[in-house]
DNA sequence: GATGAATGAGCGTTCATTCAT
DNA sequence: AATGAATGAACGCTCATTCAT
C-alpha cells in the first residue's frame, strides 16, 4: 500500500470514529503511522481528501451492487436487490457519506466531484436502459437523468433513517419497501 | 427581536455568505451587533445553533411553499408549484441545506432533529390526503410514509444541480420536470 | 445568616470540592443561591474571600482544641491532645487549609492575614505560660515565639501525610507520636 | 540548555516577578524566547510544571546547604548553617515555595511530588545519623522520621515571615535562632 | 439592597504549515 | 521522498465586572 492510500484508508477511519470536523491532520498521519509533513506531499488540505474517500465509497456501493443483484432474477427482484444494496452501504458508512455530503458544502474543490459518482449513475443508467429494451420501463424514461433521481431517492431515504430514534432495524425495512413500491410506480408502464 | 433570534439571523447570513465552515463565532457575533460573549448565553458552539436555522428554514420553505402552491389550482400544477417551491430553497440556501441533509452528522445535536421537519411532512402528508380523496391518487398510498420519500427525492434532486458545473439555471429547470414527471407517475392511479 | 456569611459558607463548600482555582464567581453565587452582583456588595474578587475563610478555619480549630483537650489532664496528654485535635483539623479541611496557603501566595490582601491566626497563638502562647509556671517547661522558652513555631511544625507534619500515597490512618498515628516526642524533648526542663 | 529546560527556567524567572497565578503561558514563552505552542510539546498547562520546578528548588536548596555547611563545624554550627540556608532559599523563593508547601493543593499532578522532595530528606537524614554516631543527638531518634518534621519546621517558620508586615531581616535573624533552639533542644541528649 | 443579562478584554489552546535535516 | 520539532496566527471560550431595572 503506498503512502497515499495509507492516508486515505486512515482518514476513513478516523473520520468514521470522530467525525470529520473534530479529526486533524495529525489524527490522520498518526493513524497512517507516517510524518506529519508526509501528508503534504499528497495531499494539500483535509477536503482535498474527500473525492478519494468518495471514490472509494462509489467503489464499495457498486461492488455492494454487483454482488447483491442476480443476474439472473426479474427485473422487480434486482430492484429491491439494488434498493438493499444501498442501504447497506448506507447502514455501514453513514457517517462517511454525510461528511461527503459536509465536505461538499464547505469546499472548492467540486470540480473533481463530477466523475466521482459516474460510474455508478452510469451502472443504474445502463440498467434501466436494458430493462427499457425487455419492454418493462416506459420509453419516455431517460435513464441518465432518472438515474440520477433514483440513486438521490434511495440514499435520502436511507438516511433518514439514522436521523430517528426509532428501532432501525425494523424502520430500514418497512422504508425499503416503501421505495420498491414508489420507484415502481414511476417506472413501470 | 430577541438577542437569540439575531443571532440565528445573523449566523444564516453569514453561513450564506461564507459557508458554514468558514465561519467563526466572532463573525456571527459582529454581524448580530452583540458581544462575544452574549452568543454562549444562548448556544454553546457553532452546531448546537444548526437545529435552530434548521426550524427557519423549514419556516421558510413552508412559507414558499404555500406561496407559491394556488389553491384553485389542479393537483398535477401544485405538485410542479411544491417542486418549483422546494428547488427555490435549495437555491438560495443550498449549503446550508447541504448540512441540513448531511443530517448534521459531524454534531451530536441529532436528536431534535425529528421534531425539526415535521411540519414539512406534516404539511405534504396532508397535501396527499386531500388529493387522495379526490380519488387521483392511488389509495395504496401512505401519506406520512410517501411525504418524507418524496421531500427527500426532491431536496436531492434539488441539491444535484449544485454539485455539477454546468448552467444551473437550465439544469434546474429540466430537473424539476424530471422529477415532476416521476413522482407523477409514483403517485397516480 | 446574612449574605456575607451565605457566600463565605458557599465559597468553602465549591472550594472544597473544586479547588480554588478552577472556582469562578460564579460557582460560588450559584451555590449560594444569590445573583450574580450580589457577590461584589461583600467581597471584591475570589481573594479578598481569603481572610474570611481563614477566621472560620481558626475558629474551628480553636473549637476542637477547647474540645478535646480536658482541664483536668496533665501536660504530656495535653500537649498531645492539641496535637490531635490539629491534626483532625488538618484531616477535615486540609485542602481549605492548602487553599489558604495558596491564597496568601497569590494575594495582596496580606495585611488583614496578621490577625487571623492570633487567636490560636494566643491559647497556646497562654498554655505553655500555664505549664511554665508549673515548672514543668523551660524558663527560657518565650511563649509567644514558640507557639508559632509549634503549630507551624504541627501543621506541616500534619500535612506531610497527605503529600503521600500511603496509608494515610496508620501513617497519622506515628506521625502524631513523633511530633509529640519531638516537642516535648524541646520544652521540657 | 533545551527547549524544555529554557521554558522551566523561565517560568521561575517571571514566577518570582510576578507571582504565579498573575503568570500567564504567553508570559512564560516571551521570557523563553519561543514560540506559543512550543509550550504545549512539553507541558500540557502551567501547573505541570509545577513538579519541573520543585525538583529546581529542591537542588537549590541542597546546593544552598552544601555550600554553607561547612565540613569543620561542629554540628551546633552546621544546625545554624543549615536552618540558614533554608531560609536563604525561602526569602528568595517564597511565594513558589509556598505553592510548593501548600502541597499543590489546588492540582491534581501530586503524584511525582513524593519523590521530589527526597533528596533533602535523604542528605538531613544521613546528617542526623552522623551526628548520632559521634554520640550528640539521641539515639531514640528515627533520623528519616525526623528530618521531615524538622524541615517541615524550618520552611514554615521561614514562611511565617513573609505572612507579617514587620521588619522581615531583623525578623529573621531572631526567628533563626528560635528555631535553632527548639530543634536543638528536640533532638540533644 | 438585590438582580442577572450583557459585556469584551484577554486567556489558553489548537493545528495547519514550514523547513532544516 | 520523508521527517517531526517548531512555529504563531487565529480561534473558541471564560468570567470578572457592570448597570439598568
Amino acid at each position: 500500500m503506498s503512502k497515499k492510500e495509507m492516508i486515505v484508508a486512515a482518514a476513513i477511519e478516523v473520520f468514521k470514529e470522530k467525525g470529520v470536523h473534530k479529526v486533524t491532520i495529525s489524527d490522520i498521519v498518526k493513524r497512517a503511522g507516517i510524518a506529519q509533513g508526509t501528508f503534504y506531499l499528497y495531499f494539500s488540505s483535509k477536503w482535498t481528501l474527500m473525492p478519494a474517500i468518495a471514490e472509494e465509497m462509489v467503489e464499495k456501493t457498486l461492488a455492494m451492487v454487483n454482488e447483491e443483484v442476480e443476474q439472473q432474477a426479474d427485473y422487480e427482484q434486482q430492484l429491491q436487490q439494488i434498493i438493499h444494496a444501498i442501504f447497506d452501504v448506507s447502514r455501514k458508512y453513514h457517517d462517511i457519506q454525510a461528511l461527503m455530503y459536509a465536505g461538499l458544502a464547505s469546499t472548492e474543490h467540486l470540480k473533481e466531484w463530477e466523475t466521482v459518482y459516474a460510474p455508478l449513475y452510469d451502472w443504474l443508467s445502463e440498467w434501466i436502459t436494458a430493462v427499457q429494451t425487455k419492454g418493462s420501463i416506459r420509453e419516455d424514461i431517460k435513464p441518465e437523468a432518472i438515474s440520477k433521481l433514483i440513486i438521490g431517492l434511495i440514499e435520502s431515504a436511507a438516511e433518514q433513517i439514522y436521523l430517528y430514534d426509532t428501532d432501525k432495524e425494523a424502520q430500514a425495512i418497512t422504508q425499503q419497501e416503501q421505495v420498491y413500491e414508489f420507484i415502481m410506480h414511476a417506472l413501470k408502464k
